[in-house]
This record gives C-alpha cells, sequence and structure tokens, in this order.
DNA sequence: AGTATTTTTCCTGGTT
DNA sequence: GAACCAGGAAAAATAC
C-alpha cells in the first residue's frame, strides 16, 4: 500500500548501480549489521588526497565552519602524510581549529584499528562520510560505499585559493540531528559524484543549482540512513520545501525535480565566493 | 522532563 | 494518468 511505484524505483535503481559493477569486491562489510565505515575510509592513512579534503570538509561541517575557516592548501596531502603530522603541525595549519582536526584524525586512526569489530565512532566525531551506515543487504541495492576504492580523482587545484583571516572559532552550536540533516545529505551526494553515480547532478555548480535525476532512489537512500524503509520522494521533498522558508534552499520553478542551495546551506561551494 | 527543531506522514489541490 | 510541486496540519523523532 504505501509501495508508490516499484517499477519505476526499480528501473531507477538498476539503471544507477547496475549488475555490472555490484558487489565488486565481494561481502567487505559485514550485512548483519549496520556498519557506519568501510575499509579504507576508516583508515586514513590509506586516504587519498581527495578524501583527505574531503575529510576536513566534513569536520568543519560538523563544527559549524565554513570552508573558508582553513587554508585547505596546507592540506594538499594524502592520509599518510596527514597521519604524520603532529598536533604542532596541525595548529601551524590549520591556527586555531588545529586541535579539532587533530582530534578528530587521532580518532580516527585510533577507531579504524579496530573498524572490524564494528566499533561506531562517538557521535560527535562522526564525520563519517556520506553513505557510510547505508548499507543495503545484498541483492536488493547496491551501496557505492562498499566500492573500497575511490576512483582515481584529485583534488581539483581549480583554485582552492579560500585564503581569509580565521573567523574565530565560537561554537556556533546548532541542531544536528543523527548527524546529517537532509539538506547536508544531498550535498555530500553531488560532493560526490564518483560514489553516487547518476543520483542528483549539479546543473549549475557555480550557482548551487542541481536537479535530481533518481529520486526515489534518493529517497530510499536517506530512508535507509534513517532507518525508515517507507521513505519516498514525495516525504522527502515535502522535507526539501520546508528549506525554502529558512534559505538552506531557494525555490527554483518551472524545473522539475531542480533546487538551488540558499544562503544558508554551507559546505557546497568549490571555493568560497 | 520539557522545549525547540527538524523530519515524517498525510492530504488537498494545482501543474507539467 | 503519472510524477511533481505547494503548503497546511499534526505527529514523531531528535537535540539540548
Amino acid at each position: 500500500m504505501s509501495v508508490t511505484s516499484t517499477t519505476t524505483l526499480d528501473s531507477q535503481l538498476a539503471t544507477t548501480w547496475g549488475p555490472t559493477n555490484a558487489y565488486p569486491d565481494g561481502p567487505l562489510v559485514m550485512s548483519g549489521y549496520t556498519s557506519r565505515l568501510w575499509p579504507h575510509e576508516s583508515q586514513p592513512q590509506f586516504w587519498t588526497k581527495y578524501q583527505v579534503w574531503e575529510w576536513l570538509q566534513q569536520v568543519l561541517d560538523i563544527h559549524q565552519f565554513d570552508a573558508s575557516s582553513i587554508p585547505f592548501q596546507n592540506f594538499d596531502m594524502d592520509g599518510h602524510q596527514l597521519c604524520s603530522l603532529s598536533y604542532q603541525d596541525f595548529i601551524r595549519a590549520a591556527g586555531s581549529l588545529g586541535p579539532i582536526l587533530f582530534h578528530s584524525i587521532t580518532e580516527l586512526k585510533w577507531s579504524g584499528q579496530y573498524q572490524i569489530g564494528q566499533l561506531e565512532l562517538k557521535p560527535e566525531l562522526d564525520y563519517s562520510c556520506p553513505f557510510p551506515d547505508v548499507s543495503f543487504p545484498p541483492g536488493e541495492l547496491y551501496d557505492p560505499s562498499l566500492h573500497s576504492l575511490p576512483p582515481v580523482v584529485s583534488p581539483t587545484p581549480s583554485s582552492p585559493d579560500i585564503k581569509r583571516s580565521f573567523s574565530r572559532p565560537h561554537q556556533v552550536k546548532k541542531h544536528n540531528p543523527r548527524g546529517t540533516h537532509l539538506w547536508e545529505f544531498i550535498r555530500d551526494i553531488l560532493l560526490n559524484p564518483e560514489r553516487n553515480p547518476g543520483l542528483i547532478k549539479w546543473e549549475d555548480r557555480a550557482e548551487g543549482v542541481f536537479r535530481f535525476l533518481k529520486s526515489e532512489a534518493v529517497a530510499q537512500l536517506w530512508g535507509k540512513k534513517k532507518n525508515n524503509s517507507s521513505m519516498t520522494y514525495e516525504k522527502l521533498s515535502r522535507a526539501m520545501r520546508y528549506y525554502y522558508k529558512r534559505e538552506i534552499l531557494e525555490r527554483v520553478d518551472g524545473r522539475r525535480l531542480v533546487y538551488k542551495f540558499g544562503r544558508n546551506a554551507r559546505g557546497w561551494r568549490e571555493s568560497e565566493k
């Protein structure tokens, strides 16, 4: 009764994560539990430069800072190098945010070793990537996060010239239910196109305009994350509409499935205007 | 334990 | 007719 359109969803999922690349590496993640991390993600020493930047982004988001708070150039390194930085190095590279980053990476290094035993991160340090706790039982959906190795992507040094005086880290505590809000979840899908082929795509990267390509599939993913198997795009979109008032999203009329990030959405820009 | 936020659920009605 | 879009209303889930 609650199933909207299985046919459509099936086809969306099929085209998105077709059988071609389903479970390429076998059952790396225990399908029994909801795993929060997958091997390479949980072990910073194996991160690529790209993943290091992802991590930076996530930590900033969690602590409500925007991307201009840290000179990303100072972290132009892979996970191995990152892990060898000292506390002082972090201070030098990130100023007042150094301690936060240091704490975060330390925690991650530590828990990474035990992730086999399914050790969960402390909630406040959960900058885990976009789809950590979305694990689909075999045969159901292909979970992109199960791809242990991200494709070769370089940090796109287009112009990370985000230099600005540190906006003093005065904790702007906000609500953060379950680690991620819907809009952040959506944003993170956009920021990780390699792992999420064809779910949502940028229409205008600079303006923050994007479009859902597989609306029901995204809803399913969101539902999985919230442990709600009856999530639909209909319901997800209602939540999206509430963002208009808060200016996290701006209305884009006329175009179906198209949304635009608003002034209160952070962390989606390639570089700060 | 209680309040504020955010999301979910359901719905009516309109549009593409 | 299917799939969306707009919001109102109210309940549920979370955060603090």
